[in-house]
DNA sequence: GTATCAAACTGATATTTGTCATAAATTTAG
DNA sequence: CTAAATTTATGACAAATATCAGTTTGATAC
């Protein structure tokens, strides 16, 4: 069972700078904060499940979750990974489709839960807020395009070369200078779409190539030039 | 060149009903229809290309459309074909990206160019109009979700079998049964996500099997339920 | 109608990717 | 710490798909 917390309030949160919900009236984001649900959700759990229909959103203050869909065989696809300040749920409840895929924690997470009627209500008394959801969904829709193009015209070993640079992109570097998430060969042949197995067989080829290094989960990116030229080009 | 056209008014085009426009108020449906140009395109033109900002977005009302883009290799990736009563280029306008595809008439294409600030002042001026926009969007991205998983998942062949029942489903079939929309066996390719030879052998292998029956490119169903099977299951 | 060009098809072969079996290494539970 | 479970890794092989070369067919222009 998840467990409420006591968080202070929206107009507080060091993510909501960098949200979707910093286009918020004072009055809405306070409307928000009082009627929100702060829970935890331990590594592992479910947020919430593909096919349910939810009456409300997650917003994200803490950790990483990962969402994915199943694949007609049950295989998982991981769509992406969402952190902090990112509002999960949003496209199911606004288009009124059941979710269109599963949200996991995949280290612990601390999510705020907002009502369906409360999220509703600040889209309509907020117009800039709600052009602001159209442009950046617009703006993904765009992507999707770019990303089916990568997937039926790449290689496996160049989407694993340019996965491992949006990984850095988006997630960062530890202190040591490896990319700053803990993904499982499978959870990074499930991004790429391929099998574990070639997966990791890729992986050590760019490792003898001198692309990156790899200890353990953790990934380094050891050549930019050349990992980024693999990204791009034939074989 | 294109050359320009006498449409009667927006308010009266046949295609306004199944139309986003439809969500407009009778004011901003009216600014709409008297600032737009019609524009006739031939087979092939191009409407826009990618990567280019255009001013305006392109409402079809006649004709068929083709949306692409390059892959890194310079091979074309099929997103999709509009038909009369969708808008094109919206996205790119609503995010502020430069076009994300290029749109070329496949057919002769008729449509009206609505000039970007008109439509920006619609959008503005009419919230249903926009939240419509909005949640059409956030279905679309549950669908790119589908779209990803396939590609990474199924086989060539499955994908091909989802892809026939689909054009099926969108563009219906003439008075011989065949679906009503004439693709070369490349663009067949280019919208699966393989060769040509390859999509050519699975083609016929599916004539081979009774699932469809083909004369030049007339693609007829023969057996819906065995092209469903092959279209899901694994091999 | 014939020449010309593009599209459709076929075969041979190379390459990529998947699958299955199994072993080694690492993590987790108790 | 040890046992069990999971993850990572490797080899051998099968299947899927791409590539290249060439032929046939069909459409288009003159």
């Amino acid at each position: 069972m998840p467990t409420p917390t006591h968080p202070s309030d929206c107009a507080h949160c060091p993510h909501l700078s960098h949200s979707h919900l910093n286009n918020l009236s004072t009055e809405s984001l306070d409307d928000v904060s009082k009627n929100r649900t702060c829970i935890v959700f331990k590594k592992g759990q479910t947020i919430y499940h593909e096919g349910m229909r939810v009456n409300g959103i997650y917003c994200i203050h803490g950790g990483i979750a990962k969402l994915f869909k199943l694949g007609p065989k049950g295989k998982e696809q991981i769509i992406k990974f969402a952190q902090p300040g990112e509002l999960a749920g949003y496209r199911a409840m606004i288009s009124n489709d059941p979710m269109s895929g599963s949200l996991v924690a995949h280290t612990e997470v601390r999510a705020c839960f907002i009502p369906k009627d409360v999220f509703l209500a600040s889209l309509r008394e907020n117009p800039t807020f709600s052009f602001e959801l159209l442009a950046a969904s617009c703006h993904e829709l765009g992507e999707w395009g770019k990303i089916v193009t990568n997937l039926s015209q790449k290689s496996v070993r160049e989407r694993l070369a340019e996965l491992i640079l949006l990984l850095q992109a988006t997630f960062g570097t530890d202190d040591e200078g490896s990319i700053d998430i803990s993904l499982t060969r499978e959870e990074l042949a499930n991004m790429v779409g391929t099998a574990t197995e070639s997966l990791i067989r890729l992986l050590s080829e760019l490792k003898k190539e001198g692309a990156i290094s790899t200890s353990g989960k953790r990934i380094c990116i050891t050549n930019m030039n050349l990992l980024t030229r693999i990204s791009e080009l034939a074989h």
